[in-house]
DNA sequence: TTAATAGTGTCTGTTAGACAGTATGGG
DNA sequence: CCCATACTGTCTAACAGACACTATTAA
């Protein structure tokens, strides 16, 4: 009786501008090899203190970047969605700034729109289907669209991150009671944004305690 | 390297009154041989089509019920949870209606309050507690406590299995505006509730299209 | 008729959101 | 001063929930 095949796989998400986007990476080893595909890999088990630690050291590893937010996804399994046999992905998903991955770019990376992915190898199309889904569900009630911005950013920068993920226009007095309601806001003393010749945005930015974390709210937006 | 370990466990809940009750077997095997923990064994690769399939048989096996509701809850894994070695654990939690679980009363099966569970080996603690704040969660906004019921019920039945789950009350109107506009309840034809000296309630039942499925509130209870 | 619970109409306080006003920078 | 965008106060409409009223059964 041959193992269950053991791995992770992570779908990383930044917005570009108002788009959504995936990076993928040209496959190392077969099968697939240098196909486009999610970073993934097998669990070290010698190494990995658990699936999240290995969905870390994956990203590390590929990206160089320490992900500011990695949550488990979903695990998907069975005997057709890897040739090598039965097989387990336990599957994370991350978001981070858009600068951060551009400055980040490795040669065997690429990023595409993640509402427009066609064929991908194993189940990754169904995998990004699934990563995409619970973060516009999940862009309703909490702090999560945070982790697409940098490290400080204005509310209006942040409402147009809502409205890119929501699809939809928000009404900004309440988008700003919401945002105040979840209390995992702070300003940035003495910091404003620089842009044109109009009034500058107070710059804000998660609360220490907030960092990784989600916040919610009670009725969503 | 010894291989991976890859299991499936599962959280069968139902509510026994107003105490929701999770569904403990003793093992037959080692590690914990004769104590009582979750249902759960190895994927069989050979046999199961994927881990979904898996927890289903483990409930079919354990009880003979095939449940209403089955849903993937998260993996849990590492070096430390399973004396035997590195493990994986995809955890499912199934609902039913007490009646199904009762009649099909197992003798290595016991019932324990979910809410104050105390040591069980693994970290078949923690796997619960995801599952009953899960459960709960969703409880605010979805038909999942449908699945607590039976196959007909009043909606003063149904109502009292939110608030147990909410551990609040509810206001009725609310409660009723909120199951229509969910669209996922049918009344059943010329039945009506047994009861006491006072007038009956219509009985529902969840419509065919959302048996196994959810449907969603856009704003919560 | 009474008791008991089912189901519904009405009113009220809260909240979401439209709108328009003030604030504050550059040119 | 003008323009553009940030922020905020006000008003209105929608909604949630309290309350009470009607409906319907058995005894």
């Amino acid at each position: 009786m041959r193992p269950v095949i053991c791995t992770v796989d992570t779908v990383l998400l930044a917005l570009r501008g108002d788009e959504l986007v995936v990076a993928l990476f040209k496959r190392e080893h077969e099968p697939y090899k240098s196909v486009a595909a999610l970073p993934g890999g097998y669990i070290h088990p010698a190494e990995d203190l658990d699936a999240y630690a290995a969905a870390h050291r994956v990203l590390r590893d590929k990206t160089g970047i320490e992900v500011p937010f990695l949550e488990q996804l979903a695990t998907f399994s069975g005997p057709a969605r890897d040739p090598r046999g039965w097989s387990i992905a336990i599957a994370y998903y991350a978001l981070l700034p858009y600068e951060l991955l551009a400055q980040a770019q490795k040669p065997a990376m690429t990023l595409i729109n993640a509402d427009r992915i066609h064929t991908l190898p194993f189940d990754h199309k169904l995998i990004i289907d699934t990563a995409v889904a619970r973060l516009r569900n999940k862009s309703q009630y909490s702090t999560l669209p945070c982790y697409l911005a940098g490290d400080t950013f204005t509310l209006p920068q942040l409402q147009r991150i809502y409205e890119t993920l929501m699809r939809e226009p928000l009404n900004k007095v309440s988008f700003r009671k919401k945002m105040a309601e979840m209390n995992a806001l702070e300003p940035v003393e003495d910091q404003m944004d620089t842009g044109g010749a109009h009034r500058p945005a107070q710059l804000y930015r998660l609360k220490a305690q907030f960092r990784g974390n989600l916040q919610m709210l009670r009725r969503g937006l």
